[in-house]
DNA sequence: CAACTTAGTGGCTTTATGCCAACAATAACA
DNA sequence: TGTTATTGTTGGCATAAAGCCACTAAGTTG
């Protein structure tokens, strides 16, 4: 009877063909920030094909069928074309699939967000047509293709949102990097100011950075600041309480 | 030039065949968990179909295109379906796509998360043929269709990552309920053992439930406890620090 | 060496939770 | 009508992590 019914299965499969059946248009978008000179940016694209041609957009688009194993990999794809960066910080975000969204009917979009330091990125980008880091206050005042101005919206706060128990804004960063320097990437992705002897007392206790020297003052002036490296796996460490809930 | 550009754009829709492309499958699932005597079950359906025919799996399906304005809805009507519910707590969890989860090629799910009282789909979900309530662990040793184990494990991480701080477990619950009530279902949900006075405590001071009345003991012993109904709005509470870290 | 600038710390306050013991209200029972 | 058992509720101090603000440290510039 189990065989039977294997049999039965491959029969059904033999016969399966996609074509008979219209599943929605699947998609990929990422929005992938980084600091420039202390802003937060986000990378985006002018679509070169109808529909919604000449629109600025987040990278994205469909999946590969033969190239992509997963999901994730399309989004690591589509990342890499961009910004020529194999591994950065990349985590799904939210799906958003409507009837609506696409002139061309039900589509699914899976959202991603991605940080990574600037300075490995700038040549790489500045060399992809069409395709530019845009201050974030910018785009999201910018009339986006789709609905990408919400999706960008979502990802921005899961962004705010994480780095207020997380220490997510490292991955904005070249290493290493000065406590204040770390400090002022938060400060600018949760848009509020952090008090320093409380934020350094964070960071250092929970023993996720290791010390690997001194950086000159910036600007020449002042005390010389001590670089720090994220140990591996900081990304899964995860603070009892949440930051910033003075004032 | 916006107008040439436009009525290139209607061409393009106008010439569109989504025949001509292929797109994943498509499916929603949804992980329904409730409390059943304090303890954590998960609804799962005996698949009627190939493939996987037989099988336990997560209540789920296509989008009907017809039907189904946005995922969210397609999400909530394979809930009512099973359960009668219109509306319970329902969040989306993740998305899963790749070539290997399903034999019919590449595929995309996206999973949600559902919380409701028991009692009141008791009689229904009976109704519902191949359908029935699971003890949460039993479900997990079992051998579930597709990559469903997976997605179940999902859904009960979110679910206790969450609980650490919101007041998700509310959602299990028959309105009123005491104070006790609550606690036992976070206990279940955590899977640990929390601390009474800083339960209370934390719950109350949060402000986000109504007295309404006073309950006779379980069991007809003890002082009678007061009774809560959930406020308005209590989703959105978010404790600024995670409960349970003590011992 | 004084003035300025940025990095880092001391130490007290505040907030939220952990912990444990006491107290309150009911039912069952002697 | 106490007495005991059971469950709900609260008091009060200890502890953990943040907030706050002033002060010290280590450089540069003139």
């Amino acid at each position: 009877m189990a065989s039977r019914d294997h049999a039965d299965e491959q029969r059904f499969l033999d016969e399966y063909n996609p074509q008979d059946y219209l599943s929605p248009l699947v998609t990929v978008d990422v929005a992938i920030f980084t600091l420039i000179e202390g802003r937060l940016h986000v990378l985006l694209v002018q679509r070169a094909n109808h529909p919604e041609r000449g629109r600025w957009a987040l990278p994205g688009g469909f999946i590969d069928a033969g190239q992509d194993q997963a999901l994730s990999a399309a989004a690591a794809r589509k990342l890499r074309q961009k910004t020529g960066v194999t591994a950065p910080y990349l985590e799904q975000v939210c799906t958003v699939g409507d009837n609506a969204r696409d002139p061309r009917g039900w589509s699914v979009t899976v959202l991603y967000m991605a940080l990574m330091a600037h300075a490995p990125t700038a040549a790489f980008v500045d060399s992809v047509a069409d395709t530019r880091w845009w201050p974030l206050a910018d785009a999201m005042a910018h009339d986006l293709a789709f609905d990408h101005r919400q999706l960008l919206a979502a990802a921005r706060q899961r962004l705010s949102g994480k780095t207020a128990y997380t220490v997510l804004p490292v991955h904005t960063l070249d290493t290493p990097f000065t406590l204040t320097q770390l400090q002022q990437a938060f400060e600018e992705v949760l848009g509020a100011p952090l008090e320093k002897k409380s934020f350094r007392r964070r960071i250092l206790s929970a023993d996720i950075l290791d010390e690997v020297g001194e950086a000159p003052p910036p600007g020449g002036r002042g005390r010389p600041a001590a670089l720090f490296r994220p140990k591996a796996g900081l990304e899964d460490h995860a603070f009892v309480r949440v930051v910033g809930e003075g004032k």
